[in-house]
DNA sequence: CGTTTGATTGACACGAGTCAACACCAGTGG
DNA sequence: CCACTGGTGTTGACTCGTGTCAATCAAACG
């Protein structure tokens, strides 16, 4: 089962083969973004919600001064905007920042799903509290680590939600955000990113080559970001060691 | 009805009297606790779900360097951890600011209601994900506000989600939290804090006297503060204006 | 009343932002 | 095929917001 969305729903809850089915049956037509744009903007309220299928996406609000602040990032098998059906109206933005294979369900079949399958209604929302978890690390490591910490834990992190959706060969994984992308989800200035990043790469910390990153020594830039992923709240599984296969995906 | 939860969720759903009856018998029996104690701790797997009904708290983490970092104040009617029956391990953890009425319910009893009320059931899952909302909010501003428009941020959110439980009188609102617990909402230190509260104080944003705070020109404050209410999702009702009865509570 | 916790102030250091230039592609079009 | 372009990454010089350390003050408290 290569479907990204199932491989992490199987962390929120123990499915079944007919979950499996029914969750790749609801992903199964899907359609192509393009890199740079926007799938949602704030205060709209889609119609539907969408699954990042394939490619990298984010989350964004732009303050009132014009910059950009980044709030998440979503990778292979995320939800873009499980809460709209009770909330409405979008807080944020969704843009793309790769291609993207997207898939959209519409609100009548979420709540079908949601009531007739309570092991898959119980994953979306674990995926949903997954995301607030992220958020308050996110939020933890923004106020009290300086920038090389921050952007050390975005890579623990990225490497481990990348491992999930089996997008981890060794421990080199895609990270195609932009200097700029990283500077705005770690509130920092472009130029600061790039001069954060030269350092974690002058002390081996990560090797970036092209649009893929590799991890030497992981347990290293884990202590040194200060990393504990208990947020991710993966535990369900196996310790995810080398329990999980390796297979890497284009 | 002054119970501050059921005030909350009118907001998140159309309650009827039914659905408030049962939320009142829920909050029926409350304990105190103290100041400045820990509700729950991170990796702890707590039996039931709490809810502040008075009094002040807030989610922090502790990171490996020691410093706390504060990512969610608590205000009476606040859920401290919905999330648990399905995440099981807390990652983060609870402490009172001031002491506190808490309201303890099993499991069982939160499974038992959501499943026989469903107005409750989505005003909940709106709860969630109206503090989702909130950590993306802090964490854009937090990124990219200089610490006085973070400052002026926080209080404008305080002002609004203390109206709609009753504690505003006027523009005037209890505002307990130290001078440290505000450096550690907003990852500063507690000597910027302290400049900034204190410029914010010269400017005349805001008052501060003994624990009462009162913002003498909201719409100024909005503005400094870039503030848009849009994430706390309080559209259900009307305006807010002056549509809560503005009722002091001691 | 001493003791303690929280608030305030000053001097100094450093992380990070800004501005501005330049290098390095990849894609485009003549 | 090669200039041109725009996006991205890189670098240096300078400024400024914030942190740190340390001392003092104020108010709350047992």
């Amino acid at each position: 089962m290569h479907n990204p969305m199932i491989l992490r729903l199987e962390h929120g809850a123990d499915l079944t083969d007919t979950d499996r089915t029914k969750l790749a049956e609801l992903s199964a037509s899907w359609h192509s973004a393009e890199a740079k744009i926007d799938l949602i903007r704030e205060y709209e309220e889609p119609e539907h919600v969408r699954i990042v299928l394939e490619g990298f996406a984010c989350r964004y609000k732009i303050l009132a001064n014009g910059r950009r602040s980044i709030v998440a990032f979503l990778v292979p098998g995320d939800f873009c905007d499980l809460h709209v059906p009770i909330l409405g109206e979008m807080d944020h933005s969704i843009g793309t920042i790769t291609s993207c294979k997207v898939v959209e369900i519409s609100h009548p079949a979420i709540n079908d799903v949601t009531e007739r399958f309570p092991r898959i209604a119980r994953a979306l929302w674990w995926s949903s509290l997954v995301d607030e978890g992220t958020l308050r690390a996110w939020l933890a490591t923004m106020g009290q680590l300086p920038a090389d910490k921050q952007m050390a834990h975005l890579f623990c992190e990225l490497h481990l939600r990348l491992k999930v959706v089996g997008y981890v060969s060794g421990t080199t994984f895609p990270m195609p955000m932009s200097q700029e992308d990283l500077a705005d989800a770690l509130g920092i200035s472009t130029v600061h990113a790039n001069r954060v990043l030269q350092q974690l790469r002058e002390d081996g910390l990560v090797v970036l080559r092209g649009k893929m990153l590799t991890i030497p020594d992981p347990e290293r830039l884990t202590e040194f970001a200060e990393f504990h992923p208990n947020y991710l709240h993966l535990n369900r599984k196996s310790k995810l060691g080398r329990a999980m296969p390796e297979e890497p995906v284009t």
